[in-house]
DNA sequence: ATTGCTTGTCTTTTT
DNA sequence: GACAAGCAAT
């Protein structure tokens, strides 16, 4: 185990590893196994290892976990009752599915937002806690309960969708080793070398999919960071790096302390920044980079402020010193952030690439032509059936469709064998019967498109015959041009498909399916990225902007009533810092539009973390550098000028008392001055309240 | 019965 | 500001 902090090389270490495996020690490539975090990060260190080899021949398994189980899956996936041509729902398919399964178990949604619900089931497989393996007495309150009496349902709409969603995988894949000890004794003994990146962001399991395929070859090599763990929402779990020891006896434990990317004024920003974290293994950082220039915070006074400043400095970097675009990074919490830096981006005319956010593949036109391929490999896939079996519209309405459903329901069919039979069985009146008629002969029309030629032909019989390529044109809007744009672009995604590696069409789907935002990402020219600080991970950049440093945003006003979460977005920050090689710019905004309403954010309390040697304060108005960074977690704030304090009354952040539920913190408001509406968190389980600020007698603390 | 329109809701992070 | 659910108009 390979303990190492920002920037002292893991994935290198990874990297030499498999290489001196293979070339002096003379191992079978084919029997390591390693995994990285995003499929852009194995294709690299597979191009590197492949550069470090004398002659091509065979090249170990790189992957992500997901790409590994989901290769081990469309291999062996029958010993679990699916047949192989199984699709992979994302998380909008997922919700669809959901939904509908609620509708099904007749739970209220006013009472259970779907969201939620699918959120505790993916925990519970993330937990590697299957529907039979659910313990109802251990749930904790209402919606965790519902989850769990959801949980089964929902796996058996997927079973009968033919169709496993994005966290099962994971667990479909740890199952499948369980339940077929053959199957895991033969991968546990091809699989002599495992090396996984990134440890710390590994959840159970992930955990578990390691331990079964290293039961009999105990030869584990993990590498990890508990400082960068930013992935507790999503499962993962950082005790995964304590039970490491106990699972494999005699583990070597390596600490990699020194640093070779930052300046050590940016490490000390960094370092002290996460240091105030309770719960993690002490380590500090060192480096024999120079001091370089010290750490720059800026105070704007509103969005628009902050991006003018970023991207004056973006100017002068790129003018006065010679910065590459594509070596300066713009990092912020929340996606939501991107649009006022794109604007003044734009303006200034500076290149640049927004990393996230909606991803291509799940933009509408792009989903809607994929499930037209989707529905032609797996025709039991209902709901990409129900995606595009009335778009472009053709008069297949709600109330036709359920009468089909409730057919089906009744006779035991698929919902495309439904729809095939509704001519024969007089469900539907002339007029629908003959649409849904048309609709299966375009399907059926596809279909043998489908098998006779390959996926560029069948794509472009898809965007022609479906009349998706005569909606947009009808339309003739701009947004109508953009989605006609976007198809484009996934026609030639796919012609790169067909010419240089010969794929099938459920190939280009897999792939589509996993892709990652950071994959997208292009350094090659000098475009300059935007991304939030979980997509950073793994990246450097010599000027980083992080920006939005605001109680609110970071720490992000959901993570102000939990410690656990609390300390993770400190690791966030930790981990933005760590991104910069030479100089780290930090900025925050006095106000703040946010959907609509305009927010006084109070600067991040990390920022008071950060000593003054080497950080330098500035702003566009006076009186900013003169005093050290306020204080507002004390008692007093008498520091605050009299305008500050009315503007940043009950900012989120701020510690409040009330009457009967004592201390508290305020996560969020609403409304202005008379309606300002508080939600609060109260110590002592109170929880959650939402308070009206001007009736609720609250004492600023 | 379907369509296009309006209203209301909800926005942390993602393989 | 995006999108889904609910509405009146055809």
């Amino acid at each position: 185990m390979v303990v190492a902090g920002a920037g002292s090389g893991k994935t290198r270490v990874i990297t030499y590893r498999i290489a001196h495996l293979i070339r002096e020690r003379g191992v079978d490539p084919e029997s390591v196994l390693a995994i990285t975090f995003t499929n852009k990060a194995a294709g690299e260190m597979k191009e590197r290892i492949r550069a470090m080899m004398e002659h091509g021949g065979p090249t170990p398994w790189v992957s992500t976990f997901h790409s590994f189980c989901l290769r081990m899956l469309r291999k062996h996936i029958s010993e679990l009752g699916f047949s192989n041509d199984f699709a992979v729902y994302d998380a909008q398919d997922q919700l669809t599915l959901v939904k509908q399964c609620m509708k099904a178990a007749q739970i209220s949604k006013e009472a259970f937002p779907a969201k939620s619900l699918l959120n505790h089931i993916s925990g519970f497989k993330n937990d590697f806690i299957l529907p039979e393996q659910l313990d109802l007495d251990s749930m904790s309150y209402g919606h965790q309960m519902k989850a769990a009496e959801l949980y089964p349902v929902y796996q058996a709409a997927l079973k009968s969708n033919n169709a496993l969603d994005f966290d099962d995988l994971l667990a479909s894949t740890a199952k499948l080793f369980q339940q077929v000890p053959s199957l895991r004794e033969h991968y546990d003994k091809k699989f002599q070398y495992i090396l996984v990146d990134e440890f710390q962001d590994t959840n159970a399991v992930q955990y578990e999919l390691v331990r079964l395929l290293s039961m009999d070859v105990k030869n584990v090599c993990v590498v990890g960071d508990d400082d960068q763990s930013i992935y507790r929402w999503r499962g993962a779990n950082i005790e995964n790096i304590l039970n490491f020891e106990k699972d494999y006896p005699g583990t070597t434990v390596i600490k990699l302390e020194e640093n070779y990317r930052s300046t050590q004024n940016i490490l000390t920003a960094a370092g002290n920044v996460v240091r105030e974290n309770q719960g993690r293994n002490e380590k500090t950082l060192w480096t024999q980079n120079e001091k370089g220039d010290p750490v720059i915070c800026y105070r704007a006074e509103d969005e628009i402020g902050e991006a003018e400043f970023v991207c004056d400095r973006i100017q002068n970097l790129s003018q006065e010193e010679g910065f590459a675009f594509n070596d300066i990074a713009i990092l912020y919490r929340t996606n939501a952030q991107s649009r006022v830096m794109e604007d003044m981006l734009r303006k200034a005319e500076i290149p640049y690439q927004v990393i996230g956010g909606l991803r291509f593949y799940e933009r509408r036109e792009v989903k809607d032509v994929l499930a037209y391929m989707r529905v032609l490999i797996n025709p039991d896939d209902s709901v990409s059936l129900k995606r595009i079996v009335n778009v472009p519209a053709r008069g297949i309405g709600k109330t036709s469709l359920e009468k089909v459903e409730a057919f089906c329901r009744e006779k035991g069919l698929t919902l495309l064998e439904g729809l095939r039979h509704v001519g024969q069985e007089r469900i539907l009146g002339a007029a629908a019967t003959g649409k849904i008629g048309n609709f299966i002969s375009i399907l059926d029309h596809l279909d043998s498109v489908y098998r006779q030629s390959n996926p560029l032909e069948l794509l472009s019989e898809v965007i022609d015959r479906s009349g998706y390529a005569t909606m947009l044109n009808n339309e003739d809007t701009r947004e109508s041009k953009g989605r006609m744009e976007n198809l484009n672009e996934l026609y030639s995604a796919v012609e790169q498909l067909v010419e240089n590696e010969n794929g099938t069409l459920r190939e280009f789907l897999d792939s589509t399916a996993l892709v990652a935002d950071l994959d997208n990402l292009d350094d090659e020219r000098g475009v300059l990225p935007l991304m939030t600080l979980h997509t950073c991970k793994g990246l450097e950049f010599s000027a980083v902007f992080l920006v939005g440093m605001e109680n609110g945003l970071l720490p992000h006003a959901s993570s102000m009533s939990d410690s656990a979460e609390y300390e993770e977005e400190r690791r966030l920050c930790y981990v933005g810092f760590t991104r910069a090689k030479k100089k780290l710019f930090l900025s925050h905004a006095r106000r703040r539009r946010i959907y609509g309403n305009t927010f006084n954010y109070l600067p991040s309390d990390f920022l008071n973390s950060i000593p003054s040697e080497v950080m330098e304060r500035g702003s566009s108005t006076p009186d900013y550098n003169m005093n050290s960074p306020k204080q507002f977690s004390g008692s007093a704030n008498t520091s605050y000028s009299s305008e500050a304090e009315s503007e940043s009354e009950y900012s989120i952040g701020t510690k409040v008392l009330h009457p009967k539920f004592g201390s508290g913190i305020v996560i969020n408001r609403s409304g202005e001055e008379e309606d300002l509406k508080l939600e609060v968190f109260f110590k002592d389980g109170h929880g959650k309240k939402k308070l009206a600020a001007n009736l609720a007698n609250l004492i600023i603390l």
